[in-house]
DNA sequence: TGTAAAGTGTTGCAAATGCAACACTTATTT
DNA sequence: AAATAAGTGTTGCATTTGCAACACTTTACA
């Protein structure tokens, strides 16, 4: 199920592919998907598979920004795709479909009957991209590895949460360091003082908050 | 003139104002807007004045996040307006029209003629948060200080420039601070670090980088 | 215009962090 | 099943950073 023809049906979606001139590529597996793009503003549509954005620096070191999968949706305008350093790489084979920014608002398109719930989707889409830029933004911002942990974990709990203050880590702490934009080793060793201090338990990739 | 209604005319965008439920309300200077905010999702335009996002900790140290002006858009789907410790500030009077975001899909607006240029309006003003949003993160993501300068300086230099290498700083220093989330007498050390090992000049306001 | 408020530059010091290196475990691949 | 890759926990050490305090300048405003 792709986001953005959440509520269309499979014949609709055709439909609107067609009148949005949306063309769908298959690529191999670890193949640079963005190396011929051209100068639109896009949405790419993750059909099937896996893709990785990818930031290199100057020295060459490598971080993934993000992993998006089957349904998922990204594009010029709401991942710096464009900017130096970063590479998008499929995962494993991988079935995408493009769509220009431009048709989105084709004369055709928008005599569509389903024009309106696909617009809903596309907005619905574009403000929770908001949202977790605004949670990532938050954490980033707080000063100390401590206090990203803490921050991380109290979001990760109301996120899950029935209130339990306990939630399953949804990433490995190689990913998380490199989210919250801290030093692995770092990060595992301020872990073991907040367990020592009581602020936290871990049993496996279950967290339990104590504050 | 309100990002929103770009490109339509004063007088259908009272019309679309009415279609769409919107309501206006005036605030004296220092009014905290969104005390008695209601639990549905809304875009606010300012008309006229200026409203500042501030984020307060446990402790009351107080950071503003955003200063929005005449024009600008704001809503609980584009900034954490809704989370603990956020406040919302008329620095001046201050002219506000609220929207409800249910309403942009409301029955009577679809057909009107004007619904299309108000859609691109709307995603190009959300498109354009997230790459506030993105660029924002790249930076914060910087380890050091210094290189959350040096990379601010060339997102500067990019944006405003003309391959000059030169800009004129938009924020004061303790604003800075606050976006890159640094201490402030530690980036002015940094700065000037900066400055003795040739990487910048700095004459005022004014920027002149050599790297 | 005078006073209060906000911003700037500087510095010593303690604390937090990144880095590097290593041994070890867990996944993944062939 | 063996081999390779990716992830984890730990530690010493150098560096960076935040913090606090202070004097001084600039801006805002009553």
């Amino acid at each position: 199920m792709i986001k953005l023809f959440e509520n269309i049906s499979e014949k609709e979606m055709l439909q609107l592919k067609r009148i949005l001139r949306a063309s769908t590529f298959q690529y191999p597996k670890n193949i640079n998907i963005l190396s011929n793009v051209n100068r639109d503003d896009f949405i790419a549509l993750i059909e099937k598979g896996t893709v990785e954005l990818i930031y290199t620096d100057y020295e060459g070191n490598k971080t993934v920004i993000e992993e998006l999968t089957a349904g998922e949706v990204f594009g010029t305008l709401t991942s710096s795709i464009r900017s130096e350093g970063i590479t998008c790489i499929t995962k494993e084979e991988t079935l995408i479909t493009f769509i220009e920014y431009d048709q989105i608002t084709n004369d055709e398109i928008i005599k569509n009957d389903f024009y309106i719930i696909f617009v809903k989707n596309l907005i619905k889409i574009l403000t929770e991209q908001l949202s977790t830029r605004n949670i990532r933004i938050e954490l980033l911002t707080k000063r100390t590895t401590r206090d990203k942990l803490l921050a991380y974990f109290k979001y990760m709990d109301q996120k899950t949460g029935d209130g339990s203050k306990t939630f399953k880590l949804p990433l490995t702490h190689t990913e998380l360091a490199n989210y919250l934009s801290v030093d692995r080793s770092a990060m595992t060793r301020e872990l073991k003082y907040l367990k020592e201090e009581g602020f936290i338990e871990q049993i496996g990739k279950k967290i339990i908050l104590h504050y």
